[in-house]
RNA sequence: GGCGGUGUAGCUCAGGUGGUAGAGCAGCGGACUCAUAAGCCGCGGGCCGGGGGUUCGAGACCCUCCACCGCCA
């Protein structure tokens, strides 16, 4: 009997834009997924939708179609992105599937005759605009904390899941399962969570105020909290979307991958329910990071949003999928930025690796008629040895990494062994060796020990970048089952034999130009056409071709001028500092705030006319004083001394745009 | 405000149980030519946030201060 192994991601949200966070929970659990397969283990992989809720009810009312319409809309756009990403998922649900409603009800009814489920009444703010409740404590002077409307107070019959009565019992599992929630900064968190007392959950809404969601059974006035429903899919779907033959049942969970801003949800409110349940809990949830964009945060308002597509248009699948989960290690934050995502691109899978890929397979057709020769023990020598003992241990370095979910120390160690080759073929220089028929014995040994190595590069990478694998495979001659051959069958060293003949085959990873502009997330197009070699003007050919002269001024990277905040800003009054001939205060909008920037511009500028002027300040510079006068900010100005005038704008911009 | 975390080379970060600082990237130099002008070799002296303490000896242990971040309120 196989070893079942479960995991998850959470069900997202139908209404929202495919990203970089979906796609990097998504390709993780994949990878996950693909090695377990490797490994031999019963698979089952689920991701899915949740369809639920006022947002989409909303959406679905705007746009004068019924919800279920809208979310088949939807649906695509999510199952488009996990085929172009290569997402091996066993089972997608949707929180409308029939089935899945029927399941949240009988969870439900469970609950309510075990006598875990009752009626309150329950006394809150309520904001009309924003349809949501809020604590006393979130009030500000009557007025909604998030969309400053005035709320009312409102009362409603709910019904509560005694989610209290399972404090102690959580506390104690947590405590004797450290696995259970990780990292353990987040596992620290929880447990700080839980010192507090639990309060019970509100599990219904009246379908007065929401009708998109599943009915109670035990009360057809109500839906369920969208929560509870969305929660529940994960016991949900095994029950109708897992066929699997050989496992007999894939829950608990082996693991639950949710970002950290779901954590405690699934922490508390799901490991509640499914001991109200009783039921197992899963095995492990993993809180990741989240990603930032150029430095900044992920927002619809900002426009940075990642669309996943366009890099895989760009770089393709696997350059995607191995970039997040190289550049950060999967608990903590990472930021997307384009120059990183480049660096990667070219220095670790087109030079490291492609060309590893590259030079290998030309030596074999060259110095070896396309045919992966047989070696002569008799000419091995150390590093031969210290080759063959990484390579063949290292898909057992690659369980170990992920076992602790250390994605990028996984690929640290594959992309070590491509180190290790390009090393190994320096110093064994195939294409000396190929000038002296005496040392054609020594020539066959090495060139085998590289397509040795290339063999197990392929299967290590399976997991994370499966086409790259494959083509490594195809050209390597490789009958095309080995890539999904279970490890307990894979040919150790030495014992495979090659009967195909090789193929070199056009580059694994192309080379790309940088684009001139780094700003922009989604277009990274292939310019400048003039120079089809970037390297074309550069002397030594390892600079950077971002590298451009300039005077004596030392050059800054993308990183350390992302540092500046700059935004637009417009000013609302203007005044001067008294005693001051240059410096004028301002009072200034910046979207979300206003700011007093001191500045000297007051002899180029009457106050008057700067008042309605829209310009560009330094959003995060220290506060300072100026003649005693405090100055939340810079506005920025061309001229070396004298101030020749303020930065504006061609476009009407509102203030707070970010500048860059 | 409570709890937790972080602060190490220009950048991103490693540094079980204390013994006198490392990697990758960037930069500089070199030899080579199989390869996607790729790769390989050599070159890093940075008050290890500040101050105090324990110790023969602390980046690592204790105290304190500062800065930033997370969770909760």
């Amino acid at each position: 009997m196989p070893n079942a192994f479960y995991v998850t991601t959470p069900i997202y949200y139908v209404n929202d834009v495919p990203h970089i966070g979906h796609a990097y929970t998504t390709i993780a659990a994949d990878v996950l997924a693909r090695l377990a397969r490797l490994r031999g283990d019963a698979v089952f992989f689920l991701t899915g939708l949740d369809e639920h809720g006022q947002k989409v009810q909303q959406a679905a009312a705007k746009a004068g179609i019924d919800p279920q319409t809208h979310c088949d809309q939807l649906m695509p756009k999510f199952k488009d992105l996990w085929e172009k990403l290569n997402i091996s998922q066993d089972g997608f649900i949707r929180t409308t599937d029939a089935q899945h409603q029927t399941i949240v009800q009988h969870c439900l009814q469970t609950l309510y005759d075990k006598g875990l489920i009752y009626q309150a009444e329950y006394t809150g703010w309520y904001c009309t605009f924003d349809e949501r409740f809020w604590t006393e404590k979130d009030v500000l002077e009557g007025l909604c904390p998030d969309c400053r409307r005035p709320v009312e107070q409102v009362s409603e019959r709910n019904y509560f899941f005694r989610m209290s009565q399972f404090q102690d019992q959580l506390k104690e599992h947590i405590h004797t399962h450290p696995e259970f929630i990780q990292p353990d900064s987040r596992r620290n968190e929880v447990i700080g969570f839980l010192q507090k007392p639990l309060g019970d959950l509100s599990i219904s809404r009246p379908k007065s105020r929401l009708s998109w969601g599943i009915e109670l059974p035990f009360d057809r006035d109500c839906v369920a909290y969208v929560w509870f429903d969305a929660l529940v899919n994960y016991i949900s779907a095994l029950e109708y979307l897992s066929a699997h033959p050989d496992a007999p049942t894939f829950w608990p969970a082996s693991v639950h991958l949710v970002g950290k801003d779901i954590l405690t949800t699934h922490a508390v409110y799901w490991s509640t329910m499914l001991m109200g349940m009783e039921r197992p809990l899963p095995q492990c949830l993993f809180a990741h990071g989240w990603w930032t964009v150029e430095g900044e945060k992920m927002s619809k308002s900002r426009g940075n949003v990642v669309d996943p597509s366009a890099m895989i248009e760009e770089f393709g699948t696997d350059a995607f999928r191995y970039f997040l989960l190289r550049e950060v290690p999967f608990g903590q934050d990472g930021n997307f930025s384009l120059a990183a995502f480049h660096s990667r691109y070219q220095a670790e899978l087109a030079n490291d690796l492609g060309n590893l890929v590259s030079r290998t397979l030309a030596m074999l057709g060259n110095f070896s008629q396309h045919t992966v020769p047989h070696p002569d023990p008799q000419t091995e020598t150390e590093f031969d040895h210290q080759l063959q003992q990484t390579t063949s241990t290292l898909f057992g370095t690659i369980e170990e990494h992920l076992h602790r979910f250390e994605f990028h120390r996984a690929l640290e160690a594959i992309m070590g062994l491509v180190q290790l080759a390009n090393q190994y073929i320096d110093k064994t220089a195939p294409w000396i060796l190929a000038k002296d028929p005496a040392r054609a014995a020594r020539l066959q040994t090495v060139l085998f020990h590289l397509a040795e190595t290339l063999r197990f590069l392929s299967y290590a990478l399976t997991p994370f970048m499966p086409h790259t694998a494959e083509a490594m495979n195809r050209r390597l001659g490789l009958t095309a089952d080995i890539s999904t051959s279970l490890l307990s069958n894979y040919p150790p060293w030495g014992t495979y034999t090659y009967n195909n003949p090789v193929s070199k085959g056009t580059a694994l990873f192309p080379k790309k130009d940088i684009p001139a502009t780094q700003g922009s997330q989604t277009t990274p197009t292939s310019s400048p056409p003039a120079s089809k070699n970037p390297q074309a003007l550069g002397s030594s050919g390892k600079s950077s071709p971002l590298a451009i002269p300039t005077d004596d001024t030392p050059q800054i990277g993308i990183d350390e001028f992302m540092k500046v905040q700059l935004k637009m800003a417009k000013i609302l009054e203007a005044e001067r500092v008294p005693k001051s001939s240059k410096l004028l205060k301002l009072q200034v909008d910046m979207g979300t705030q206003q700011r007093q920037i001191v500045a000297g511009i007051g002899k180029k500028y009457a106050p008057e006319e700067l008042v309605g002027k829209t310009i560009v300040v330094v959003a995060n510079l220290k506060p300072a004083k100026l003649m005693g006068v405090e100055s939340q900010g810079m506005v920025l100005a061309a001229g070396e001394k004298d101030m020749l005038g303020l930065l504006g704008v061609a476009e009407d911009l509102p203030p707070g745009t970010t500048v860059k």
